[in-house]
DNA sequence: ACAAAAGTGTTGCGTATACACCCATGC
DNA sequence: GCATGGGTGTATACGCAACACTTTTGT
């Protein structure tokens, strides 16, 4: 116990909500907690901040101790405040997202024994979160699905390499509907921010696609300007 | 002093950034501050949040203790966190803001001697601010700026009747620059949430300009629908 | 040859933008 | 009669949506 001037009552925590794509599914980052609340049901990655650092260093450092993640770029998009969210005490909780690129080679490793394991889970699939978790990662779902229309964030989830049709499915499941083939390469195309490479697909029973790059030095240049979808 | 766990050692406070519109100006609700640190500066109307109301009570129940105001819809749009962002100790803030509609009767009494007095001021004069909150107006304002191009909260700036051209001000005000006078009233008429009244505007030395009406139940039904400047 | 996905254009429609003059009123 | 803002239309360009067939490749 700490003496601490009455009006420092509170706690503050991070919850992130990390998309990936893999396999042609949109998943999410859950990990199995080890402590109590919720000893052993899934839930996002969070913790508490600390005193001494900023929310969006917080972000990072709790990413990395609970799934072994670093170099993300996440971003906040709404505090939760709710009296009751926790069940011990009040704790408001900043959450942030981020889009995630899932290659075979990164393993998750929790650095603490607060979370068992962390896992990818199909968002199609999601079993029963934590606290106020569902919420949480409903309200994210919506904002990434406002914020793809405007911002290519999509590309993130993608590997260096891609053809059209991945985007394409990556848009598909974000927004929950199919799109128009011709119709959405004109589009994509039509920004810029595309690299034909002179290489295809390779290892599929059909035709070879096309492969692409993300430019993002032609993305600079744009940023700002909206792009719609 | 009070013992607590040791994580509960942040305090968390709300931040308000009212916008108004009067007298052909926008302006912002400041406070002079009665109390350190920042004594007689002017500031945003802030305060702690209470350990037994959610974050969206909690910012009624401080503008209204600062200001006098109630019934105001506000909304939430970032928590900023650097960790020296408040001199006596580690707060974390909640920025919310709203649009009002100014009427002469309104007037603003602080309820708490924490404030000296609350004001409106113009954005274009703005004074020094304390804290951090020249920054968080900043953010404040570039999001209504967003937001303003896809949902109509320009409404609740003005009186219940108003002409199209104190429409377009408003606009020309927030988005810091000329409309076209055709365009926009095509398309703001063209959204069908305005009601044309019988009554003209009184008391001008020229063409009077036929009064409207912002018709919510029509507003209502489009709801959720994007309306873009 | 067939299965599977790649790749490709046109048309119609609605919305955004650019642009200039006459009208009504009060003084 | 003049100053002040109110009020109106048209032409062009652009973006969005709808729509179906041919090509390539592996088996």
């Amino acid at each position: 116990m700490k003496e601490v001037l009455p009006v420092f009552n509170s706690a503050v925590s991070i919850d992130c909500v990390l998309f990936g794509f893999d396999g042609g599914e949109l998943k999410i980052l859950l990990i199995e907690r080890n402590e109590e609340p919720f000893k052993d049901w899934w839930a996002l990655p969070g913790n508490l901040v600390g005193v001494n650092e900023s929310l969006d260093q917080s972000a990072l450092r709790i990413l990395h101790e609970l799934t072994g993640l670093s170099d993300i770029y996440m971003e906040q998009y709404y505090t939760f405040g709710e009296v009751n969210r926790h069940p011990q005490g009040r704790v408001i909780t900043v959450a942030y997202y981020a889009m995630l690129r899932l290659g075979g080679d990164k393993a998750l490793k929790p650095l603490t024994s607060y979370a068992k394991r962390a896992q990818w889970i199909n968002v199609k699939d999601l079993p029963k979160l934590g606290f106020d978790h569902q919420h949480i990662f409903d309200k994210g779902l919506e904002k990434i699905k406002r914020r793809i229309k405007h911002l290519p964030i999509a590309f993130e989830l993608l590997p260096e390499k891609f053809t059209l049709t991945q985007v394409q499915h990556v848009y598909e499941l974000i927004l929950g509907k199919k799109l128009d083939k011709r119709n959405f390469r004109k589009k994509i195309l039509s920004f810029g921010v595309l690299k034909e490479l002179d290489e295809k697909q390779k290892g599929v029973s059909f035709r070879a696609a096309t492969l692409y790059k993300f430019d993002k030095r032609k993305y600079a240049k744009l940023f700002g300007k909206a792009i719609s979808f």
